[in-house]
RNA sequence: GGCGAUGUAGCUCAGUCGGUUAGAGCAUGCGGCUCAUAUCCGCAGUGUCCGGGGUUCGAAUCCCUGCAUCGCCA
């Protein structure tokens, strides 16, 4: 079995703002690669954009801006989106780095070399207006639609890339490989494509139509054109042909694209590869589109609802879950409002959301919370269907996983929570807390269950990490340890006896349809906690800094409490109650914002010279910080 | 225009390269339970498998054709 994994997204185009696909595509990226890391393997996860071309110099016409200073800004802002995601990447490659632009040079030259691309003339009709050439087709009373001009007979020279080479190359490899291009109905299409004769692909413009591109190393009066500039970031970006990045992962490399780039990635790409004597990658995940319904999006938070809206809304987890789990992979599906709260509610509230609740409230009514002692043997007796229910799950959910059918996967665990509910209802353990001498019976169904809850708070973690962190800490699970491991799930009779666990909590709130979306509940929980309105000059008294934290420990008796060592415009230490929701080992390095002229006060023997600010929510604390690195002490404005 | 895909329950979709009475979830109706987030469990349905031909003992599945929707290419 592989030990290494890489992934890729596309690199977003960035001629449009990022939108529901693009997140999709790399939700499906961050999913993959994290189970993959379940799985204990080596993973790397590359995410970019792609900055070249002549609809970014449009674009960035339009907005009065100069190519480069346009890319940067939208290029920031998929940057930004994606920890907004919870998106894992190692990575995030612009097709501008000089680096990338580095490898390109040296890759076309290869192939120049190689003898595969060759310079050649050919006339055609081209609108000076659109700045492109027109086959009769496309033309309307033979004038260019957008110009209703006749277009003019021009004669251009260009490089092309002599892919025809190739083609029964290509076709072998497919067929040799079934799975290579996947799933089934996409590697069929390209196939298809491979029955008429490939054309050699052009591969140039000339400087005097586009000059925002990768000057070709054999003839600075052209630029390359789109692909052999954007497909290479993938080799690029762990540093091809030498850097110990590519030597170790690029022979895992899979790569996850929208249909729309089937072609490019399908043929172009493993074909440059070939030409350019890399080995090819080892899959091309293939998804569908998802067809937005507005008509059943709700337009109560002031204007029409952008998809990606709505896990503000909902929260991140169930979104994530409903793009997983709603989409068969590989095919086109719809997207609503409307879908997504019933998705939210059946399988997340109520099944899901509802057991874990029980579960836990029957430990706390009739266990005082802690973890039982059970006999094995009436484990063994009442538990050994959840237990082989269990076994089974992972089973089948790790080989859907593993071929990108995460709808698959997921059906699989809900089969498994539905297994789990009925078990609750046939063994009643109300009934066995009536009488004493069942009480060893009950303690061994609740030991099943929790074992059960276990291995389920590690399946979704893929798609749900903050939603399985929760379920690891509410079932006293050592959070220092990775309790997602595939590994370590597949182990029954793992939670040690008279851990005391903390009150049940509600994973996912359950939508109100009729009383809905009027206000989002973070909304209406601000509105409670709104205090009296204050001026600027009252605001400026209070010192907000950054600082970094140097070192954590926890404070001996103290359930709250930790004591860190910060650095903000020198050394200060701060006592702060995040213990429940922060271990002291994963403070060190973070940055936090601190209110940084608070009178110091004695906590537990200790001076504390400040307070760190955080939220909290029925998940507990999170801890406020900034965007990206800053200098320790500078002062929020 | 060429190539390809899709069309299955009220809704969203599965359906393993032809094989029993076509399935799931949601929604709907009825019943049960009380540990739980008005949750959970059980039962009940409903179908011109887009239309029309054809191959076959047998077609949602294969072939032809028409319609609708979508994508790619030119």
């Amino acid at each position: 079995m592989d030990r290494v994994f890489y992934i890729t997204t596309p690199i977003y185009y960035v001629n449009a703002r990022p939108h529901l696909g693009h997140a999709y595509t790399t939700i499906v990226a961050d999913v993959a690669s994290r189970y993959q890391r379940m799985q204990g393997r080596e993973t790397f996860f590359l995410t970019g954009t792609d900055e070249h071309g002549d609809k970014i110099v449009e674009a960035a016409r339009a907005e009065g801006m100069s190519p480069k200073s346009y890319v940067d800004k939208i290029s920031a802002e998929f940057r930004r989106l994606w920890p907004e995601l919870n998106i894992s990447n190692d990575a995030f490659i612009r097709t501008t780095d000089a680096a990338h632009i580095a490898v390109v040079e040296r890759v076309l030259q290869k192939i120049y070399d190689a003898g595969d691309i060759y310079f050649s003339e050919y006339e055609g009709l081209y609108c000076f207006g659109c700045e492109r050439f027109y086959v009769p087709r496309e033309l309307v009373d033979g004038k260019c639609p957008d110009h209703q001009k006749a277009p003019e007979r021009i004669k251009e020279s260009n490089y092309f890339f002599r892919m025809s080479r190739y083609q029964d190359w290509l076709i072998d490899h497919i067929r040799k490989y079934p799975d290579f291009i996947r799933p089934e109905r996409y590697r069929n299409e390209v196939l298809a494509f491979l029955r008429d004769p490939l054309e050699d692909l052009c591969i140039s413009r000339p400087k005097s139509r586009l000059q925002w591109g990768i000057t070709l190393p054999f003839d600075s009066n052209y630029v390359t054109y789109v692909w052999f500039d954007a497909l290479l970031n993938y080799v690029s970006a762990l540093g091809y042909p030498e850097g110990p990045r590519f030597r170790k992962f690029w022979p895992y490399a899979q790569h996850v694209v929208a249909k729309d780039i089937l072609k490019p990635h399908g043929i172009y790409w493993p074909i440059m590869l070939k030409a350019a004597g890399i080995p090819v990658y080892r899959h091309l995940n293939v998804h569908g589109y998802w067809n937005v319904d507005r008509t059943k999006m709700s337009k109560s938070i002031g204007n029409v609802v952008e998809p990606l809206d709505l896990k503000n809304i909902y929260g991140l987890d169930a979104f994530r879950f409903f793009l997983m789990r709603d989409m068969a992979f590989g095919l086109d599906s719809s997207f609503s409002e409307k879908a997504l709260v019933e998705r939210l509610n059946a399988d997340l509230a109520n099944d899901l959301g509802n057991l874990f609740s029980r579960v836990l409230a029957m430990l706390h009514r009739y266990f005082k919370g802690r973890v039982p002692e059970s006999d094995p043997a009436m484990c063994d007796e009442f538990g050994k269907t959840l237990c082989a229910g269990a076994r089974q799950t992972i089973a089948h959910y790790a080989q859907h996983m593993e071929t990108m059918a995460f709808h698959s996967a997921l059906a699989a665990v809900w089969e498994y929570i539905g297994e789990m509910n009925r078990y609750v209802d046939y063994m009643m353990p109300w009934e066995l807390a009536k009488s004493p001498s069942k009480e060893g019976q009950l303690a061994a169904v609740l030991c099943s269950l929790l074992e059960g809850l276990r291995v389920v708070s590690g399946l979704i973690y893929p798609v749900m990490p903050a939603t399985a962190a929760t379920m690891q800490r509410h079932l006293g699970l050592d959070a220092g340890k990775p309790f997602y491991r595939l590994s370590t799930l597949e182990s029954w009779g793992c939670l040690p006896a008279g851990t005391l666990l903390p009150k049940a909590v509600s994973l996912f709130p359950r939508i109100d349809i009729k009383q809905k979306k009027r206000t989002p509940p973070s909304a209406r929980a601000q509105e409670e906690t709104r205090k009296a309105e204050i001026d600027l000059e009252a605001f400026g008294r209070v010192d907000l800094r950054v600082a970094t934290v140097t070192h954590a420990e926890a404070i001996p008796k103290a359930k709250k409490l930790l004591k860190l060592q910060v650095d903000c415009d020198g050394p200060r230490t701060i006592v702060a109650g995040i213990a429940k929701d922060y271990a002291p080992q994963n403070l060190v390095g973070r940055q936090v914002v601190i209110v940084a002229n608070l009178k110091p006060v004695k906590l537990m023997g200790i001076l504390s010279q400040g307070m760190l600010l955080a939220v909290g929510d029925d998940k507990g604390l999170a801890l406020i910080h900034p965007d990206r690195e800053v200098a320790a002490g500078a002062s929020i404005r």
